[in-house]
DNA sequence: GATGAATGAGGATTCATTCAT
DNA sequence: AATGAATGAATCCTCATTCAT
């Protein structure tokens, strides 16, 4: 018995290895060009032994993404509905957990959704589809009521929504940690030029920033 | 003679041929997933003659990206120094610039940029880097000027430069066009965000914005 | 343990057969003319399953010469300080060695030599060139020391060394076993020739020879 | 009239403009490598046009092999039956002619016998083979009849005759022009010691030999 | 005669996947 | 669970050859 649990919590702690450098390999070095051995070896293992655990390399990008998806919904569901703070307030804590989310632990696995997208099965592709798109919905009906309470300009939501999530997830190609400025600061700076956009008005300038990061993702963009 | 002038007319038009729909089809399918049948297919000839003017796919690659970034260097030079502009006026169009070309002709070409940018050789890949880095530069110069002339807020060119053109570069994952609302639209709101962002103090409202589009790059995001 | 071990023993093993099939193959067809799938169809397996054990065809190439060059090396060095054998006698030990090389099992790699050689990498090749130079040397010592304790006449050693190497290699393109001549009645004429030639001195004659093979290596000179 | 002529001129000269480079690339770079690309470079113009002369690459390594034996055995025929010269004198003569002509103006062509004739269709390797082997012949001739004169050892001419060829055709691949002996030295020094393997008496010795080539075919054998 | 575009048949190599052990 | 041998489908690229101009 303590056998089989033993076993199981092998079984289950291979299977997370496994995503992990799955994860961040396929947001690396992209998709198509990880090959089953770079994880398999990643985990100190052969790459026949991947297949004990996952189906396939598809089924594993499936796994990658739906995680990464699910996480960020569960950061995201509770702001929907939470009427006791303002949209400003909810949208701020969306976008700095958002860019959290790709500045921190699992900022390797983000922009896979972009572009990888396209590697998925019809099937597997329609449930993330379907997936993001809530998190869109819920965003844009945060926009909405703050523009509805006046706290936003009169904008197109949609639009507002996309411009606003594409500032802070392509953030991952040029964020890279230990640079000139904190994470923290960065995600100030990012978040306040969303709002600012999304506001139309006046808000209190900041001091002057001081440092960002080096070793990006992949070409980083120059600094200075 | 003429003969020789209509066959180098003929090479050459084959070559813009076959850039054009490798540009096409490595920002649909990606890099990786675009195989040299496909590209000869678009053309209407066999793989192997490709090689009589490419050396390799990777060159393609090169020449397309290259030939991009030539192009919207073009359209920002002018910009960086011309005093008879604001900032923001400066900016405005930089930016009106860049979105409408992702949102026009060369639309298919742009988001190569970011994520195929790994399948250069290493000596290409200096070469592109160095012309974003010139490009990157060019932003951040007018940037730095509206903060110092007042025009926009004290902020940290760097971060607001990638913040900004992230917005408008992945505008192409998920605009397309034929949609609720016209490009010219879209523009207008993508930029004033921007604008505001960076400003930080309030505009004049637009009125309320009307249609998106569909047939989007990939896989759409829902609209409504 | 024992598992292990098994298939170590397996691996070492079709590495093996991979190899003489490859190095039979070369010197059979030439390396530009034997693809993978042949030597793959000789082992009997698919040509994809060599990638498991060498890297390239130019690896095996390598390893074919390489293995074979050594085995002569290894046949030659205790020959170049064996002073209790006069020079005469070193040199026909050696060139037997050689002849009987060419003539017996390992015949089928030995031509690979000469033309082959240019198939090889710039690494490989300085590598093989130098162990073949080794093998010139230690022939040439052996020539310089006969003609100084005046077993043969004075020449120049290494146009003497060329001579009588080329003798015997090239002996590979018309000797085939079986045919009118013994392998042994071959290897004895041979190098009587060469050692007269060295020696410049009347040797007993020998009687009349009688037989030479059939079944050459590729495009027989006809012997009567 | 004379337009014909001067076109026939052409032709004929470009058709052996194509055979000298043919000829020259099929044996330093061998058959294989060597394509039609390089050959037409070679002359000056485009693939396309050899075939205005050539009906393929065979045929031209079929051209190339036949006019060399075709050269040799000019060169080899008036000796066989010329009875005022002795077996030596033939014999050497004959040697020396080989050996020139290796070392000469056509010695790039010289050892594509060997190796490529495995290149040529089955008509025109037939047609080869017996050319080859008419040489043979009477080279084997003359071995007999010195051997009958008592001028040479008692020895199978068959064996003989290889062995004594394969020393003179190898050294192109040794041989350099420019180096440290002439080419007439070498010459010499080849042709005694093959005499002297086939004689089986002592010579006169030579003096001390002092120069050999460098810028040898292809990966040259140290001389020192 | 000469060119360059185009083809099609390979051929080396990669890699996801299977499977016996 | 893990390994490594084996497969077969893909894919890039080469090159002899053809042919219209």
């Amino acid at each position: 018995m303590a056998d089989k649990k033993r076993r199981r919590n092998r079984t289950s702690s291979q299977k997370e290895l496994i995503l992990h450098n799955a994860g961040r390999l396929f947001s690396e070095k992209g998709y198509d060009r990880t090959i089953m051995k770079d994880i398999a070896r990643a985990c100190g293992f052969e790459a026949g032994n991947i297949y004990n655990y996952f189906h396939s390399k598809e089924h594993l990008l499936y796994k990658v993404i739906n995680e990464e998806l699910d996480r960020t919904l569960l950061l995201v569901k509770n702001l929907e509905d939470d009427n006791s703070l303002t949209a400003t307030e909810r949208l701020e804590l969306l976008l700095r957990s958002y860019f959290d989310s790709i500045a921190g632990q699992h900022r390797a696995n983000r922009l896979i959704f972009d572009t990888e997208l396209r590697n998925l099965s019809p099937t597997h592709l329609k449930q993330i589809i379907a997936k993001r798109d809530k998190l869109d919905r819920i965003m844009r009906n945060i926009i909405r009521s703050g523009i509805e309470s006046g706290e936003f300009s009169e904008i197109d939501e949609a639009i507002a929504c996309f411009a606003v999530s594409s500032m802070i997830i392509r953030s991952r190609i040029w964020f890279s940690p230990g640079g000139r400025l904190s994470s923290d600061e960065i995600g100030d700076i990012m978040v306040r030029i969303a709002m600012d956009g999304l506001r139309g008005k006046r808000v209190n300038k900041v001091a002057d920033a001081e440092c960002l990061g080096d070793t990006p993702e992949f070409s980083p963009h120059k600094q200075s």
